[in-house]
RNA sequence: GGUCCCAUCGUCUAGCCCGGUCUAGGACACUUGGUUCUCAUCCAAGAAACUCGGGUUCAAAUCCCGAUGGGACUACCA
C-alpha cells in the first residue's frame, strides 16, 4: 500500500446534511489536510426511492461555510450549477452503473456472488418464519444453490433477478480498526449480501468497494454504523483481489436520550447553525473535540490548529452526547477573539433580516457597533437585540415607562415623584452630555465626566445611569452606557435625551 | 433474538497503551462570592465521576475475565 493519502466523505443524498455527516466529513478533512493527502467527495445516490434533489445542493454548501474544501468531486461552479473535478470521476454513483455492472459480473464468474430470483414477497415470509423461530432472520441461501441450468433458464425468460454475495460459510474475517483495534467477525454469521439490485443498480456495498478501490481511497474513516459491515467489504476486496484501505470507524453523536441523533434532537441540519448565529470555525471546534481530543486541557483552536494536531489513534471509542450549552459558550469564545471587521461579513445576514422600516442598518457602522456588543453576544443572532439601540430607528417608550425607572424599589411612591426623578435624572445628564465636546465624545471621556459631576452633585450612579440606560437604549438591560452614547455620538444621544425629557413632560 | 462496538463528574474530556507521581486534572452547565449602573465579559471558590464483581500484583481508573448497562447493525437503505 502506497502511503498517499486519499480519504473520501461519501454522503448519500436522501435529506440535509447533518451533524453527524458534518463530523465524519470534518474529521476525513483534518485527516486528509494533516498528511497533505485529498480530500474528496463521493455522492452515493444508489438509492433511487429515497434521493432528494435538494440535498446535494445542500451538501455543497454546508461543506462551503463550514470551510472542508473538497479536492476532488462535486461542486458549485460560478453558475450555481453543479461540476465535478477530479480525474477519478465520475464521483457521483449513479453515473457509474456500467462499472458496478461489469464488477459484479466478474464476481458472478468467479463464483464469489450468484444471481437471486427470490421475490420481495419470499424473503419477507422467510424472514418472518425465522424470527418466529427466534432465529437470526436473514436470506436462506435458496439460489446459493441452484442448479446452472435453471439458473440459466431463469435468466433467459428474464426473471427479475438480484447478484448476491456467497459470503464464505466458514473461518473468520479480522481486521485492525484504527481506532479500535483488532476486530473479529464470524463469516458465517454474516448474510448474503445483495451487491446489485433488481433495478440495475448496485447497493452500498458494492459501489463503495469498488469505488474506494477505482478511487485509490487509502482510509475509510466513517460512523461506526459501518463496522458490522466491514467484513462484507473485505471479502470483496478479497475477492476481487485487491488491496483494501485502512477502516476507522467514527464513535457516533448521540442526543440527549444517548439515541441516533434525529430530528427530535433539535437543531440538527448541519447549516441551521449557521442560521442560528453560530461562527463555522467554533461548530468546527467543537465537533473536532466531539470524540477526539489533542491531550491536554485547551479547549479552543483555530482549524489550523485542529490540522496541525489530528491523529486518528486519539479519536475516542465511545459515543458522545451534542451539548448545545458548551456549543453555545464555544461560539462566544469565538466571536470574542474575532475583530469587529472579521465579525462583519458573518453579521450582515442577521441584520439583513430585521425590519428595514423600523430598523436603520448602516453598514459601515456594524463594526463600531460590535465593538461595543461583541462581549456580550453568545450568537451572532444576538446583535438584532443587542445592537438595537444603534439600529433602530426610534427608541420608543411612554412618560408611564419612563416614570416607571423612578420608582424606589422598596417604598413605593406616588407617580409624581416618580416622574420628577427621571427628569431630574436626564436634565442632569442633558448637561453633562453637552459639556463635552463633539470630538471627545469616547467612552472614557464621557465616564469620567459623568463622575466628576456626579460627585459635585452629590449623585450616585444608581441616580442617573439607569435612567440614561432606558433613555438610551430602550431597555433596562444593555450594554455599557458610556460605550454607547459614545458609540451613537453627541447628535444623535443628546436628541434621544431631548426626546425623552419631552415625553416627561406631555 | 443474533452479531459487533462501547463504559471516568449531568455533559465534553485528561489520565489507561508503558500499573505506583490520581486524596482522579480541565472545560460546559450549576451554586456562591468579587468586579459592576443593568446584562454579559472577567476573576475566585464550591458541589460533582473511575458501573459492578472477581482475578493478576507489594500496588489497578490503568492489565485479564465475567456480569450489568448503553449503542450500532441485523433491507433489492445508506
Amino acid at each position: 500500500m502506497s502511503d498517499i493519502i486519499r480519504v473520501r466523505f461519501a454522503p448519500s443524498p436522501t435529506g440535509l446534511m447533518h451533524i453527524g455527516n458534518l463530523r465524519a466529513a470534518l474529521f476525513n478533512f483534518l485527516f486528509a489536510r494533516h498528511g497533505k493527502g485529498t480530500f474528496i467527495l463521493r455522492i452515493e445516490d444508489t438509492d433511487k426511492t429515497r434521493y432528494v434533489p435538494e440535498s446535494l445542493p445542500n451538501i455543497l454548501e454546508a461543506l462551503d461555510w463550514y470551510g472542508l474544501n473538497v479536492d476532488e468531486g462535486p461542486f458549485m461552479d460560478s453558475n450555481g450549477k453543479v461540476a465535478e473535478r477530479g480525474d477519478s470521476g465520475p464521483y457521483t454513483q449513479s453515473k457509474r452503473l456500467p462499472i458496478y455492472r461489469r464488477y459484479a459480473n466478474e464476481l458472478v464468474e468467479k463464483k464469489v456472488a450468484y444471481p437471486c430470483f427470490c421475490t420481495p414477497e419470499r424473503l419477507e415470509q422467510v424472514r418472518h418464519e425465522q424470527s418466529k423461530r427466534k432465529e437470526a432472520p436473514r436470506y436462506d441461501k435458496r439460489c446459493r444453490v441452484m442448479d446452472l441450468v435453471e439458473r440459466e433458464r431463469n435468466i433467459k425468460s428474464g426473471i427479475p433477478m438480484v447478484i448476491r454475495l456467497a459470503m464464505p460459510t466458514s473461518g473468520i474475517t479480522e481486521f485492525n480498526d484504527l481506532i479500535r483495534g483488532t476486530v473479529k467477525f464470524e463469516n458465517s454469521s454474516i448474510d448474503d449480501q445483495v451487491l446489485l439490485k433488481s433495478d440495475g443498480y448496485p447497493t452500498y456495498h458494492l459501489a463503495n468497494v469498488v469505488d474506494d478501490h477505482l478511487m485509490r481511497i487509502s482510509h475509510v474513516i466513517r460512523a461506526e454504523e459501518w463496522l458490522p459491515s466491514t467484513p462484507k467489504h473485505l471479502v470483496l476486496f478479497k475477492a476481487f483481489g485487491w488491496n483494501p484501505p485502512h477502516y476507522a470507524h467514527l464513535p457516533m453523536i448521540l442526543g440527549n436520550d444517548r439515541t441516533k441523533l434525529s430530528k427530535r434532537h433539535g437543531a440538527v441540519p448541519a447549516l441551521n447553525y449557521r442560521d442560528l448565529g453560530f461562527l463555522p470555525q467554533a461548530v468546527v471546534n467543537y465537533i473536532a473535540l466531539l470524540g477526539w481530543n489533542p491531550g491536554g486541557e485547551r479547549e479552543s483552536y483555530s482549524v489550523s490548529e485542529l490540522v496541525d494536531l489530528f491523529s486518528l489513534n486519539k479519536v475516542n471509542k465511545a459515543p458522545s452526547i451534542f451539548d448545545l450549552q458548551k456549543l453555545i459558550w464555544m461560539n462566544g469564545i469565538h466571536i470574542r477573539s474575532m475583530s469587529p471587521e472579521q465579525l462583519v461579513p458573518y453579521v450582515r445576514w442577521f441584520l439583513s433580516k430585521l425590519p428595514s422600516d423600523e430598523y436603520d442598518v448602516d453598514d459601515a457602522t456594524v463594526a463600531k457597533v460590535l465593538t461595543v456588543i461583541q462581549d456580550r453576544i453568545p450568537t451572532l443572532a444576538d446583535i438584532a437585540q443587542w445592537g438595537s439601540f444603534y439600529f433602530k430607528r426610534k427608541i420608543s417608550y411612554t412618560k408611564g415607562e419612563l416614570a416607571n425607572l423612578g420608582k424606589e424599589p422598596v417604598r413605593s411612591s406616588s407617580p409624581t415623584d416618580s416622574t420628577k426623578k427621571t427628569e431630574e435624572a436626564l436634565k442632569f445628564a442633558l448637561n453633562v452630555l453637552e459639556g463635552v465636546s463633539n470630538l471627545t465624545f469616547t467612552p472614557l471621556e464621557l465616564r469620567e465626566n459623568f463622575m466628576k459631576m456626579m460627585q459635585a452633585e452629590g449623585k450616585v450612579n444608581k441616580d442617573v445611569l439607569p435612567f440614561l440606560r432606558y433613555t438610551i437604549s430602550g431597555s433596562t438591560v444593555s450594554a455599557d452606557v458610556f460605550d454607547m452614547m459614545a458609540c451613537l455620538g453627541k447628535e444623535r444621544t443628546l436628541k434621544r435625551v431631548e426626546e425623552a425629557l419631552m415625553i416627561l413632560r406631555t
